[in-house]
DNA sequence: GCCGTTTTCGGCCCGACTGTTTTCAGTCG
């Protein structure tokens, strides 16, 4: 039955397309009901539980925005395949509208419009055609159309089917760098005074759409003309008075804003969003009387409205008599109620860090997954110059294929010899031997008790066998962690970033666990992989499941993405006490031993 | 249609930019 393999996502989209739907009707009357249904979009998009799930265990009303009427919906949807009430406002409207709100620069209203004007009803073609038509000149001389519509909507379509401007996602690093070389081009122009990435990337959310960048200036035409002539520039999207957007040759968009210095603090706040930290925070400023945009703070004095600049961020919050928030958890999970009751949790730092426990050296022990690129020696140094006081080596295990146990036995006493010289010639840092063990699709670890009896601990982690239901996943892995040596679950979902979902696992099952058995949860700081995802690092918090910070280095230069980790961990609100790798050596080697 | 540190009723963020318009609708974030 089709309807049990309804994703989260593919729920979201039918939200998003009754919104749609509602806005074509009769935007005026439904305006509450669009907004409703988007943010229950939102909301369901971002829950980490199916939500078949939560309907089975009554708890999809615990989802903000999702309300009495939008559950009964959703049972209906999850019982029966389809939505009565949905069936009436889809009713009039071509199913081939939807694939056109793909697209930048098409709306519902533009879309809707298009469709009836040239009849265009199948949703596979909708695109194609439309383009055509365009193409032939034909959309010009409709009303409220002209030519520079028309030749948008060419150029969007083509955008849009090469994959360029706001249809794919970077990882966070990539998008870091791109924005440093838009930052120091920037700077060059003597008008800029300050220039900063905000948007997502200044909240570090995992994967980075456009890169937004704020620019303080009292001259902001001369800033905007400077911002288009970049020189990687494909084209110009749009160019005002005070912002302005471009698509790179690369695909990317930028979008530029400027303020002047004196209202700088109120950009700096508008630009990091997120959109629905934004509004919740209007919402509650209208309460206390002020009017919050990029330009300022107004306050309602004797029925006028009285504008006042905001230098700061910090001054920005202070005045709505709020707490500072850090921009990794702007995102309207409660950070604002916390900042209001001075509750706001005092997140976990880089400099927190004491050590890193998931490092691949190059010590042959030939593995069935892929080895590291640099002798114990250099990581070691690395991670000297990191600040680190001890290291944890977690090469994979001996192919167990090509070896016998006697084999994989002698490779890892080998091992061992050699970290035992390390110890005893280096001292500045701590080193602990350890292993990623895989957990095999029985549950077993790859390597048996005599082999593991020579090593402190181990991660453990799954690589093979991905397609197995939530059930025998969740117990797999129980399995596995059940070991007294694994102490450490490595990317936990196994997701990768933009190309694999990760397996279905039951968290609740495997926090309850976890805590009962003193185990952690890794947070993985590899960038395609940042796992455990933040939404899970928050749910694991809450249950009071301690984790650890790894970095899974192949090569020095891989220790260095730790921060990514860092931020992974800040954006599910973790402080020092939830993250193990913070404790002193001693601390952590007694954890270790438990 | 949702929600609550004025509220279970009566609210619901704010502004830039563009194209096609002579004052605004649509889209975006």
């Amino acid at each position: 039955m089709l309807f049990l393999k309804m994703t989260n996502h593919k729920i979201a989209q039918i939200l998003r397309n009754v919104a749609a739907a509602y806005t074509i009707k009769n935007q005026t009357k439904f305006r509450f009901q669009i907004i409703a249904y988007q943010k229950a979009a939102d909301a369901i998009e971002n829950s980490t539980t199916e939500i078949k799930d939560l309907i089975k265990e009554g708890k999809l009303e615990t989802l903000p925005g999702i309300g009495p009427s939008i559950k009964s919906h959703l049972e209906e949807l999850v019982k029966t395949g389809k939505v009565k009430h949905f069936a009436w406002v889809f009713k009039d409207i071509p199913e081939s509208l939807f694939p056109l709100l793909e697209i930048p620069g098409f709306g519902p209203k533009t879309a809707y419009r298009l469709v009836r004007e040239f009849n265009l009803k199948d949703p596979e073609t909708v695109v194609s055609s439309l383009e055509n038509i365009a193409k032939q000149d034909k959309i010009a001389n409709l009303d409220g159309f002209g030519d520079k519509s028309q030749t948008e909507i060419i150029t969007a379509i083509e955008d849009y089917k090469a994959g360029k401007g706001k249809t794919s996602r970077m990882p966070l690093p990539f998008a870091s760098g791109l924005a440093q070389k838009l930052v120091d081009y920037l700077k060059t122009s003597r008008d800029a005074i300050e220039v900063y990435p905000l948007g997502s990337l200044r909240r570090m959310v995992s994967t980075i759409g456009d890169i937004d960048i704020a620019v303080s200036t009292k001259n902001p035409r001369e800033i905007i003309k400077h911002f288009v002539s970049y020189p990687y520039k494909e084209r110009i999207i749009e160019q005002g008075k005070e912002t302005a957007s471009i698509l790179l040759s690369s695909g990317r968009q930028v979008d530029l804003m400027t303020q002047t210095p004196g209202s700088f603090g109120s950009l700096l706040q508008h630009f990091t969003g997120s959109k629905n930290h934004n509004v919740h925070l209007r919402e509650y400023a209208l309460q206390k009387k002020f009017s919050l945009s990029e330009h300022g703070i107004k306050k309602k004095v004797k029925n006028e409205w009285k504008k006042q600049d905001i230098k700061t961020e910090e001054e920005f919050y202070k005045t709505l008599g709020l707490d500072w928030i850090p921009p990794e958890i702007r995102e309207d999970t409660g950070e604002i109620e916390a900042s209001l009751a001075k509750k706001l949790p005092v997140l976990v730092k880089l400099t927190d860090i004491k050590g890193d426990l998931h490092i691949h050296s190059n010590f042959p022990l030939e593995p069935s997954h892929d080895l590291g690129n640099n002798t114990m020696e250099e990581m070691l140094k690395k991670a000297h110059q990191l600040g680190y006081e001890y290291i944890g080596f977690s090469e994979h295990n001996p192919s167990v294929s090509k070896h016998t146990e006697d084999q994989i036995y002698t490779i890892l006493q080998k091992r061992k010899e050699k970290i035992e010289q390390i110890k005893s010639s280096i001292k500045n840092i701590r080193v602990i031997n350890l292993l990623e063990v895989d957990i095999l699709s029985n549950g077993n670890l790859s390597i048996d008790n005599k082999t593991l009896g020579l090593l402190d601990a181990v991660l453990v982690s799954i690589h093979s066998a991905f397609n197995m239901n939530r059930q025998t996943m969740t117990k797999r892995i129980l399995s596995g962690l059940s070991h007294p040596k694994a102490k450490i679950l490595a990317h936990p979902t196994g997701r990768l970033l933009e190309s694999r979902p990760g397996y279905e696992v039951d968290f609740g099952k495997i926090f309850d666990f976890c805590k009962k058995n003193n185990k952690a949860l890794e947070v993985n700081a590899w960038p395609t992989r940042l796992d455990l995802p933040d939404i899970i690092v928050r749910e694991a918090v809450n249950n009071d499941v301690k984790m650890v910070i790894n970095t899974d280095s192949h090569s020095l230069w891989q220790m260095d993405l730790i921060k990514y980790g860092v931020s992974v961990a800040r954006r599910g609100w973790a402080e020092k006490k939830d993250i193990l790798n913070t404790l002193a050596y001693e601390d952590f080697i007694k954890w270790l031993s438990k």
